[in-house]
RNA sequence: GGUGGGUUCGUAUAACGGCUAGUACUCAAGAUUUUCAUUCUUGCAAUGGGAGUUCGAUUCUCCCACCCACUACCA
């Protein structure tokens, strides 16, 4: 039998980390299984439906690398292999309504569900109620015989009730006492005695739309799903699944259950949030997501991070490949992966470890490719720059990263002068091209220009460490020395060895002229992309500011 | 409260019932370097507690503790 996997979200809002990673695991198990890997839309919740969730969701994952062999594709597309002998679209269960009701119908003619007609009202009374006398109201066999429902009313009153136009509801009949015996890949045995559960919804007359448990049955039966692959949150619903099963008679054709532990928060207790990210500084979501209300959440995707590397550090979040290879590309994956090493227990996320995948990527990408992405970026901040340049200065950047952004941070002085004293060091905000600072910033790629580092001036700078500096681009400048790391390296150090004086602070002192501040790249490094002329101006520049 | 699930360094994790409990991230120290970073080396650091089974328990069983999830006409 063919291996037919889904994931199937609920359009209520952007889809965060975790659910991302179910989507992934779904998506190896499924290509590793030579299967199907399918979305379908559980938008089944008419009142909490969010404009553009599903795009958001089918977006997130095609960013991600996780495309669909069917279902829905986010422009309003079906995504379908052929199937002789099903034909299993819709894949939303809004435009599948019709089909539902006729299975929940036929439990209730088997017996094993009924129409129950409490309004939502007496419910809310019946749970208070009990909770004022110290405990918890379920609709159950020991409930059911005493509230309104076709257990308890005439024949003719629920015919009377089920074509009137008051709202019902179809509950199924839990079982009394009996034991459920299930199996889980990853958890193994477990069992449940159904005195413990209650009579949940299956369908809602109010909107004539199946609720989570019957909707998700009567799909994956029709969908012939073989394997369910979801969060630990569904497992207390499990025994109830298996019931439905049993109820419709789908016992033989039962998917397998897989319950994944849940992605915690980095730090203190709990399961990973939507406000976490803003609070603790990273983001939760794969993208960027602008709610209703017109609130902002940052995405991973915006953050700077590689597909590749996002996927990578959630595979490795709850599963492990038994080797010590960290480092996976999505091919990778779908050969290693395995439900058998998928832990049990819950991950805390970590945002240090997120950022070395992002890191280990960077890395692994060409200069040339990396290259195109800083010129954007510089782009962006009003600077163009000759690409060999660019280039240059990426294959220094690379090494020093996380982000293709970090190469802003680390090094704006490679494309911007920097101009006054900062009492707070670099400030990066004033270094924006709409704001000039400076008018002579716009003799050097016309761009903005950013503040010395006032303390690291006062540390470095005094007449004589300035004159040695002096003497030094002196020659280097005119020493027609070919213009390389390598070449400037030798021929700098050369002379100021020569000439027997402190290297330590000449080096400083020209890299204060060139930065700004008292650390940064290499001299030699910078000198070979910023060029001659911009070393004499710059000291030039600084000598008339101290 | 009830039901279910879980518990190895700070974090992610490894360890047919059997070496000194391994690895990665973080952190610290040292080396390298003109500074910073990189790189390299070294180091800190864990089986929640108690019984039991066993020659031997991180691993199996039970009890306790703690954590998490679920407990809607939501998914």
């Amino acid at each position: 039998m063919k291996t037919r996997v889904r994931f199937a979200p609920s359009p209520t809002g952007p889809l965060h980390m975790g659910g991302v990673r179910t989507a992934l695991y779904n998506y190896l198990y499924a290509k590793q299984n030579g299967g199907d890997f399918i979305i379908r839309i559980e938008d089944t919740d008419s009142h909490r439906f969010v404009p553009g969730a599903e795009k958001y969701i089918i977006d997130s994952l095609r960013w991600c690398g996780i495309i669909p062999d069917e279902g829905v594709d986010g422009q309003g597309n079906v995504v379908q292999t052929p199937s002789e002998r099903h034909p299993h679209a819709p894949y939303r269960q809004s435009e599948r309504k019709g089909i539902y009701r006729k299975y929940a119908e036929r439990l209730v003619e088997n017996g094993m569900a009924y129409y129950a007609f409490d309004s939502a009202e007496e419910l809310e009374k019946a749970r208070a109620d009990a909770e004022a006398a110290g405990q918890t109201f379920i609709y159950s066999a020991a409930t059911r015989k005493s509230l309104k429902n076709s257990l308890t009313l005439p024949a003719d009153k629920v015919g009377e009730l089920v074509s009137g136009t008051t709202d019902w509801t179809i509950r199924f009949k839990m079982p009394e006492n009996e034991t459920v015996v299930m199996e889980d890949l990853i958890r193994g045995h477990m069992e449940v005695n159904t005195s413990t559960l209650d009579d949940k919804v299956l369908w809602k007359r109010a909107d004539e739309l199946p609720t989570y448990h019957l909707a998700n049955i009567v799909d994956d039966h029709l969908m012939e799903i073989t394997e369910v692959i979801r969060g630990e949150e569904w497992l207390p619903s499990l025994p109830l699944h298996y019931l439905l099963y049993k109820a419709f008679g789908w016992e033989k054709t039962m998917p397998r259950f897989a319950h994944l532990p849940l992605l915690l928060k980095p730090v203190g207790n709990g399961k990973l949030s939507k406000r976490d990210g803003d609070k603790m500084g990273f983001p939760v979501f794969p993208l960027k997501w602008v709610n209703p209300e017109g609130e902002t959440f940052r995405g991973y995707r915006e953050d700077g991070y590689f597909p590749e590397a996002f996927v990578n550090l959630l595979a490795m979040l709850g599963w492990n490949p038994g080797t010590e290879q960290e480092i996976f590309s999505m091919d990778e994956l779908v050969k290693a992966f395995s439900l058998e090493k998928v832990g049990k227990s819950g991950a805390k996320f970590n945002p240090e470890k997120a950022k070395w995948f992002n890191r280990e990527y960077l890395r692994s990408r060409s200069d040339s490719e990396l290259a195109g992405m800083y010129a954007d970026l510089l782009g962006s901040k009003g600077i163009k720059a000759a690409s060999d340049r660019i280039l240059k200065a990426t294959a220094i950047l690379k090494e020093r990263a996380n982000f293709v952004q970090d190469f802003w941070t680390i090094a704006p002085y490679l494309f911007i002068a920097p101009s006054e004293y900062g009492k707070y060091g670099v400030d990066l905000a004033a270094a924006d091209a709409s704001k000039p600072v400076d008018p002579r910033a716009k003799t050097y790629d016309n761009a903005a220009t950013f503040p010395f580092l006032a303390k690291d001036a006062e540390k470095f700078w005094n007449e004589d460490n300035g004159r040695m500096a002096d003497e030094a681009a002196a020659f280097i400048t005119g020493s027609g020395v070919e213009w390389t790391k390598e070449a400037i390296e030798q021929e700098l150090e050369g002379f100021i060895k020569s000439k027997e004086y402190p290297i330590g602070k000449v080096m400083n002192c020209l890299r204060l002229a060139l930065t700004g501040s008292a650390s940064g790249l290499g001299i030699a490094d910078i000198l070979s992309i910023v060029g001659r002329d911009e070393l004499l101006k710059r000291l030039e520049y600084i000598r008339e500011r101290l």
